[in-house]
DNA sequence: AATTGTGAACACCTTCACAGCT
DNA sequence: AGCTGTGAAGGTGTTCACAATT
């Protein structure tokens, strides 16, 4: 529905935590809010906010604010949580059953449907709603089922061919946990969550006299 | 060691993507990388690279590169890589207990030694070494076993609680997985990581016509 | 009186390009 | 000849500050 130019990786994840907070002050009643409060529940400036939100139209309206309600529709479609996104994990070890069961995803807009596995030990065991089934099985699956979104939490070894077969079989997001860069082609969307790196700039900081808390 | 006025946090997280690279690297035998190797396989100009390293010394030759061992040691010790980090958990639900078990934590210098939970059920429970203990015992088990890092896994609900005894107990740094915004004061730093944020960054990529691919 | 939307200023980060060293 | 280290240029993201609007 929009057509910004071009949009900063932070504004988009700032958007997310804007919908974090009007969730909560809709949940609370509240009809309006102004983006000196959205900024002060977000740690942000308030010029910041309205920078974020006017990339995507004019939403407030001057002397009065944003209305809660409709602010939170036009992000929720902006980041495309209008929908449900059909997902699927490669890798059934514990960091991706540990993410099929999350709340994070379920109360989203994001629906996981299956893992996959190479382990024949773990084929066919259950996780939530969701089955294990063998990676073989996954381009059929992604087709059949028309699944959007991959989840990588494989090891680093398979998880190139993980991001292959997805790939192959059409998906248009993937979101990698493993920790090793992904080659992808384009019309593929690629996302990476690296707990060592997130790690390793924790004990930087630390370590380090210098830094700022984030 | 180094003490450098001010690095990004772009430049912290691509010293792990380096020190990746070179353990592979050294794994086969290599003596000498130039940046523009290094900047091939991170995905980053030559440029960047020397740029990265030179906020922290003069550790290549000219006319030669970079010797693969001891920038290695020297990323390490920047990261604070060079000991190792007794770490606890709490919130020892299933992301929780993948984390303690996950090799990423394991094979790095850092060492899961306890997990915490105000579930009763779940005290006792092994999870491979470390054993799930009362929230209770959090304060004074920190200051015993001198831990530096907790990571928090908790519902949201109980993150800010976890945060203000990790806080309390003398902790150094938090990594936070739970999907609030935490108060830490000074000495304590702070890390976040969120997944319904990632996640939405992904839909946001695919949803829209813009953007490209990382 | 309050608050948005935005051009301009500012700050930060990345890339260029080349002098300097081996 | 090859490659680093870095000042300068270029680009991107953030904050300022104020005219426009209710």
């Amino acid at each position: 529905m929009s057509s910004p130019r071009k949009v900063s990786d932070s504004t988009v994840r700032r958007l997310s935590f804007y919908l974090r907070i009007l969730k909560e002050i809709r949940g609370r009643g509240v009809q309006t809010v102004s983006s000196a409060k959205l900024a002060e529940s977000t740690r942000v400036t308030s010029a910041q906010v309205r920078k974020d939100l006017s990339a995507f139209g004019n939403f407030g309206v001057r002397g009065r604010g944003y209305d809660v309600a409709e602010l939170q529709d036009h992000i929720l479609r902006i980041l495309g949580l209008d929908r449900t996104w059909r997902t699927i994990v490669v890798g059934a070890g514990r960091l991706g059953s540990a993410l099929t069961s999350s709340e994070d995803f379920s109360r989203q807009r994001f629906s996981i449907v299956s893992l996959f596995d190479n382990d024949a030990a773990k084929i066919g065991r259950r996780v939530g709603d969701a089955e294990v089934r063998p990676i073989e099985d996954l381009e059929r699956f992604v087709q059949a089922e028309d699944i959007q979104i991959g989840i990588i939490t494989t090891p680093a070894k398979y998880a190139q061919e993980a991001a292959d077969r997805l790939a192959r079989a059409g998906i248009r997001g993937i979101l990698n946990f493993a920790p090793t860069r992904l080659e992808v082609a384009d019309p593929v969307r690629l996302r990476n969550v690296n707990l060592a790196v997130e790690l390793e700039g924790l004990t930087f900081a630390i370590a380090d006299v210098a830094g700022d808390s984030a």
